[in-house]
DNA sequence: TAGATACCTTATAG
DNA sequence: ACTATAAGGTATC
């Protein structure tokens, strides 16, 4: 099936490629050189998960996609087409780098990915650049995923929980996860029993749900952070990797505190509470990829 | 509870 | 060519 979706027609508009691009998703996947060489603004992207294909790209104010089954109402959830972005920007603080960052991206939406591969691909992002986790991911994808054909291509879905729990960690290690490979596994067989799952951390709080999250093995505050922002809408939630730590220095001094949780807060308030994850990902790709 | 250190692997700077 | 350092940190002592 196929449909597009009038850009217009959403509150703030859209911007695809920088929504994929931000380094907050790892499960859509570019088609660079296979069955597109154009704009890189235009550019297909694709996603295969749980016995699904679907495809994207945003072109002539439109977002079209293609899909093995009705996806549209997935892919609005997905991309939270619904999100208000001037209601979300109204809450930034005036800044003059948030608001060239939200200037810069305007259209940028938090994605809403789903909790496993969300959980895998930050458990890998420990000490690693954006490139090679997205790397890590397509490797997970190509060498455990199952296959399905879609439009004369074949698409490798993000491996099951089981199906990593019963890798090995030196198969993971090949795979080029390093250390963080029986992180993954031993994560991966704690989904899988149900020993801790996304219903016992979904309906918490937000700072309860990051602590639940840390009972996962080689998840600390920040990347349980980035599952709470990226895959459970918590969209207060502000991941406090390096980037953020040296802007926290650089423009909010005031906000450093002891510890993780301490300073998360004050610079929570100090983004505008609410959607404080909406601008923590538009100043982080912003800073991320100025120069 | 706070502080120090090891950890896989690759890319880049010097 | 070769070494040091950093890359969206976490676990362990």
């Amino acid at each position: 099936m196929r449909g597009s979706i009038p850009v217009a027609d959403l509150p703030g508009g859209l911007d695809l490629h920088a929504t994929l691009e931000s380094g907050q998703s790892y499960l859509w996947d570019r088609l660079d050189g296979e069955m597109y060489d154009g704009p890189p603004k235009e550019r297909w992207y694709h996603l295969a998960y749980e016995g699904e294909v679907m495809r994207v790209r945003q072109r002539a104010g439109l977002l079209e996609w293609e899909a093995t089954t009705d996806a549209e109402a997935r892919l609005r959830e997905r991309l939270r087409l619904g999100d208000d972005l001037p209601a979300i920007r109204a809450t930034a603080p005036a800044d003059d780098t948030v608001q060239a960052a939200y200037d810069r991206f305007w259209g940028l939406r938090i994605v809403a990915d789903p909790f496993f591969p969300t959980l895998i691909a930050f458990i890998c992002s420990a000490q690693m650049r954006v490139e090679r986790i997205a790397g890590m991911q397509r490797a997970l994808r190509r060498s455990l995923g199952e296959t399905i054909e879609f439009g004369e291509r074949t698409y490798h879905t993000f491996p099951a929980p089981e199906t990593l729990a019963a890798a090995t960690e030196a198969e993971l290690r090949e795979l080029g996860l390093g250390y963080r490979a029986p992180y993954v596994q031993e994560t991966a067989e704690m989904v899988a029993s149900g020993e801790l799952e996304r219903a016992d951390v979904d309906t918490l709080p937000y700072e309860a749900a990051r602590e639940a999250l840390t009972g996962y093995v080689g998840v600390g505050q920040k990347v349980a952070d980035c599952v709470c922002l990226f895959a459970l809408s918590y969209l207060e939630a502000i991941p406090l990797d390096t980037w953020m730590q040296t802007a926290i220095e650089q423009y909010y001094p005031e906000c450093a505190r002891e510890s993780y949780t301490e300073t998360s807060r004050a610079f929570r308030t100090a983004l505008g509470g609410e959607y404080a994850g909406y601008t923590q990902t538009y100043l982080f790709h912003h800073l991320r990829t100025r120069d």
